[in-house]
DNA sequence: AAATACTATGGTATCGGTTACATATTCGGA
DNA sequence: TCCGAATATGTAACCGATACCATAGTATTT
């Protein structure tokens, strides 16, 4: 029977290699305290030799950190968190940390069974994107105080420090783009997530809309779903209209519906996504859309996470102007205008 | 000053609050050796009351196991990584592991410094999906052994197990394809990576295409560079043709190049790309492509980490069949045909 | 009634590091 | 030459949880 080996060696296996005490060996991987030139070779070469590597547990346990952030997100395959997380994981590198990313493909069971782990695993710090996450768990929020940053769940009521998008710019830009263009009504897709907080991109767009009509149509925020409530708005509304997805995968998504139905795009439907995602701008024809800027996130949500460690009382949340992105999806329409 | 409660409440408070020893606050927890229904009350509730969490990291540290298995990719903003992530997550929340996803952003530094994270953090399983820490960090992986997982790095040298999708078979899969559908020579657009492993696909390609000619054209596999080789293609080569796309990213870019140029897609030119990725459906026209099928990925992994944590020796590889998704950017063409 | 088994609980070493404190040695300056 | 400071190293408590062992009380067996 082979020597089972899959122990890693430790502090004290080094210092009776190199002869010393674990203290010293401490000493020299901390490089603090004195130590020798000669002691520090002898400990050097130990350490080589024995390819050790400190336990991170071990010294969590002990210093009381961990070094690590956890990031919750809901969706993984939604191309807007991989940007997001880009940019996070840049700013969380950046510092010194190691990012853990968690994601919880909209199960709730998931969703606070890494809540509960980045709990028990002693997370220095926890950013969370997923609006069922702070709906469902909020007293087990609450207990994260001063080490828990929001990202895009805009919620007084937590005093917990949040980065957010200002969905009222963001829907109004893109209904305002659409009436400018001259599309004669406007069918908003929106997501049963978007209920709880009172619909702030629809009420969006309908200001933004001033006069023409603005219609409500539900789906989810999937290429799938878009796909077929296309098909739906075609039974219900007849061209020209412009629409608004409430993210570029449903936008593309009834986007292909559209031209599967030989409907022209962007002369007798206008679209315009959410979020510009890398694809938006690859898709035929390219997709206006409204950025929120998420690639940035990073160093908002970072900065505020430094400023709760380093213990800050009143942290201000940040809210983020987005930006509309024009493409080819929508055109403005010369001749058939109505006003 | 406010009192600077960030403690959290250990298993001595516990057993104070309780009145007993910690020994039996761990029975209570464990639900193993003898408590009395009367005692187990008492803790139960002074946990309720400290809202006490055991430390995973006091608890890895004694039990010398995280149950956390690690996973590094290099690149989560191409959609095959967030497909294949859903897949592995499933089975390691199924088993009661939890995932740390590890994302190298093609950075040697970071993919180094996430191994050694890995290794520090004592993660019972690692799974590697980054040609690139193959390649550079070797001798790091082999301390790994036994508990490592590779993922679409095919190396026979290295003794460790792996799960990869057969690329000899599926760029045969592609370039029969086109030839059955009669475009007279094709295109294949490979990545620098390819280089290292001898092209397979590109190989696969050339086996599969018979006598109609292979021309082999370099990009990187983004969006971005998949609509600038597109133009370096339309001034080279003359439609009808086919193009390979080593990934959905490079081809999906091309072809909005192709279309931009008002080239007919596929009449003109024939694209095939490679992945299934969930948008290669819904670009329009939709794409044909080569499923790897990243989702069962997750399956397999699991499988074998379990033989490797079971202590087997003769671990056994798995390899995968690609599928080919015909759809709409590729065609039979009639007329033209030379042979 | 004595022996044995089962139940209930506590004491404490241990996991792998860090660091305050103690001790020993060396060195420069008065 | 002697003393305090600087340098070098070791000892041991501690972080939070677990599990082996010991002890004691209770139940069951003969």
């Amino acid at each position: 029977m082979k020597r089972r080996d899959n122990e890693h060696s430790t502090i004290s296996d080094v210092a009776k290699v190199a002869g010393v005490s674990t203290a010293t060996v401490s000493r020299v991987i901390a490089k603090n305290g004195y130590v020798s030139d000669r002691t520090k070779k002898k400990v050097q070469e130990a350490i080589e030799k024995l390819k050790y590597q400190p336990s991170l547990i071990a010294q969590s346990l002990r210093n009381k950190n961990t070094r690590v952030i956890g990031l919750i997100v809901t969706d993984i395959q939604n191309p807007f968190y991989p940007e997001l997380v880009r940019g996070i994981e840049d700013e969380v590198q950046k510092r010194g940390y190691s990012l853990i990313l968690c994601n919880s493909s909209e199960d709730p069971i998931r969703e606070e069974s890494y809540l509960n782990y980045l709990a028990s695993q002693r997370a220095d710090g926890i950013i969370v994107c997923a609006s069922g996450v702070v709906d469902r768990q909020r007293k087990k929020l609450s207990s994260f105080e001063g080490k828990l940053v929001i990202i895009n769940v805009p919620k007084k009521e937590l005093k917990i420090p949040s980065v957010t998008s200002d969905d009222s710019a963001g829907g109004k830009l893109a209904a305002m783009h659409l009436v400018k263009c001259g599309y004669p009504k406007i069918i908003y897709i929106g997501v049963p997530r978007e209920k709880k907080d009172g619909f702030p991109r629809y009420e969006a767009v309908k200001n933004g809309a001033g006069r023409v009509p603005v219609h409500y149509v539900l789906s989810d925020d999937t290429l799938v779903s878009g796909a077929s409530v296309a098909h739906l708005i075609l039974k219900k509304f007849k061209p020209p209209f412009g629409v608004i997805g409430h993210n570029d995968l449903v936008a593309i998504g009834a986007m292909h519906e559209f031209l599967a139905q030989k409907i022209k795009i962007p002369h007798e439907i206008g679209i315009v996504g959410y979020d510009n995602i890398a694809m938006s701008e690859f898709v035929s024809p390219s997709l206006t859309t409204v950025s929120q800027q998420q690639s940035t996130f990073g160093k908002h949500v970072m900065s505020l996470l430094e400023q709760l460690f380093n213990g800050e009382k009143n942290v201000k949340s940040i809210s983020i102007t987005p930006k509309l992105i024009e493409r080819s999806s929508t055109i403005a329409l010369s001749k058939k205008r109505t006003l």
